[in-house]
RNA sequence: GCCCGGGUGGUGUAGUGGCCCAUCAUACAACCCUGUCACGGUUGUGACGCGGGUUCAAAUCCCGCCUCGGGCGCCA
């Protein structure tokens, strides 16, 4: 097994072994057909019923279909085989046998609905389309990781079991740790800000966050991958400019690197990277041009969060990525930064993909007295938080950051309908398990 | 959290009170077929989420439960 041929590198002439899963079965009567996958493609195995050993035919044509097989024999040119080759098998051992049930059929002759699939993601995954998501992810993350070295950020991993969570109370899991309570943490936030506080000054990381929000719906997870960034010495508007990069390298990286997998979703034509200097809509002209499209029944007015109609009605408007600035400080947490010039404006950001929210960022609150005043706003106690308002008082730079949706992101940039369609094993309201 | 809509063989479906011993596809089993590439053909196997009710008669109507999906709110 160890010196086994990948199929797509089964050349002509040759004598290999491959390993894989039974694809299909074709038995034409005096001819038959077993074709072999396997991480690199298919392969076509041919038995000749009357020419060939009788162990082996029985061997071959009694499998059943995704069993896990290995064949010996010699590759052969052949125009009629689907790759233009087929081997002629000397030898073909079972590894695994199949149960012949199967709960979805891996060949994509009948469909099966996404519990069903969830439930057998195993086997889901042996289609191309499916398999095909998540090296895109795979790729997209590389790219990422990439692009955030390029602009000298450090890759750091913070705590996902925390005292007290980002914005106070309610949407967190709760566990216990050592008899005291604790919880899953719902953001990196405060981590990462202390973070540009500390000789590191301007860091990334990628991973899990955890949300006890009972929502159902295809763009909510309750635990998701973060793709946070978090800088000293920059603003707002240099966060932006992080973020319009690190999304396009996304973009790019999966354009350059994962043609095959575009192909297996028939997305090689349709995908593009999207254009460089994504529009910047102050809030205001953002709740304008929505109440101008008429698509709502009430018009918007100062102060409201944007509806989820609202923001398609927009997102159709603009017809690309874009970002919305100067939200109302009301309805941003508490460790985002004022505008110097308007409190009742705050420097929060939110990067909005036609569809859907994508990232939500600012410039952060730095100077202590503001931070406190900013907890008690919001009915929060700062004693709860410490470890982290302490950190305020022994130099901490203006800093700016944003925290990305990573299964956003590979959700719109497939055109996914179901958010869950880009993890691997998703946790949702129901499901627990796989 | 609020509001909708579903659950029929292994999978995906048709079927709104008897006419349909539940349709079709695929899978599985058996047989036929020497070049399939969604191979084809014949025959067969296999299901109405659970519990209760209405009715001469329930997959179909009503109630409860379980379970899944969607919309909104909130967010990434």
């Amino acid at each position: 097994m160890e010196s086994r041929t990948r199929t797509a590198d089964a050349t002509p002439g040759e004598t290999v072994t491959v390993a894989g899963w039974v694809h299909e079965i074709r038995d034409l009567g005096g001819i038959a057909f077993v074709i072999v996958r396997d991480n690199s493609g298919k392969i076509q195995v041919k038995f000749e019923k009357d020419e060939m050993d009788e162990d082996l035919v029985e061997t071959g044509l009694n499998v059943q279909r995704e069993s896990v097989v290995t064949v010996t024999g010699a590759v052969e040119e052949e125009e009629r085989a689907p790759t233009g080759v087929e081997i002629v098998p000397e030898e073909m051992e079972v590894l695994s046998a199949a149960d012949p049930e199967l709960p979805l059929d891996p060949s994509g002759k009948v469909d099966a609905e996404l519990p069903t699939r969830l439930d057998n993601r195993t086997l889901d995954l042996r289609k191309d389309e499916v398999k095909a998501i998540f090296e895109i992810r795979a790729e997209m993350l590389r790219s990422v990781r990439e692009a955030f070295r390029n602009l000298d950020c450090t890759e750091i991993n913070t705590p996902k079991i925390v005292a007290t969570g980002t914005e106070g109370g309610t949407e967190l899991f709760p566990i216990t740790y050592f008899g005291e309570e604790a919880f899953m943490n719902q953001s990196p936030q405060l981590f990462k800000q202390l973070m540009v506080g500390s000789g590191l000054e301007r860091v990334f990381e990628i991973g899990p966050i955890f949300r006890a929000e009972e929502h159902n719906t295809p763009r909510h997870l309750n635990e998701a991958t973060s793709i946070d960034f978090e800088s000293a010495f920059i603003d707002e508007s240099g966060a932006m400019d992080a973020c319009e990069e690190i999304v396009v390298s996304a973009y790019e990286g999966v354009a350059e690197n994962a043609q095959d997998a575009l192909e297996a979703l028939g997305m090689e034509d349709e995908f593009t990277v999207p254009e460089r200097d994504f529009p910047r809509l102050t809030y205001q002209e953002a709740i304008e041009r929505i109440n101008a499209t008429g698509e709502l029944d009430e018009q918007l007015v100062w102060g409201d969060d944007l509806p989820t109609e609202g923001e398609r009605a927009l997102g159709d408007d603009v017809g690309q990525h874009y970002f919305i600035t100067e939200w109302p400080s009301e309805i941003k947490p508490f460790y985002i930064k004022d505008n110097d010039d308007d409190e009742e404006l705050s420097t929060g950001f939110d990067l909005m993909h036609p569809r859907l929210e994508l990232v939500s960022g600012g410039q952060r609150e730095h100077r202590h007295d503001h931070l406190i005043e900013g907890f008690e706003q919001q009915g929060l106690d700062p004693e709860a938080f410490e470890y982290y308002t302490k950190m305020f008082r022994y130099g901490m730079p203006p800093h700016a950051g944003w925290g990305l949706g990573g299964e956003r992101l590979v959700m719109t940039m497939l055109g996914l309908d179901n958010i869950r369609e880009a993890v691997l094993f998703p946790r949702d309201r129901q499901r627990l398990s796989p």
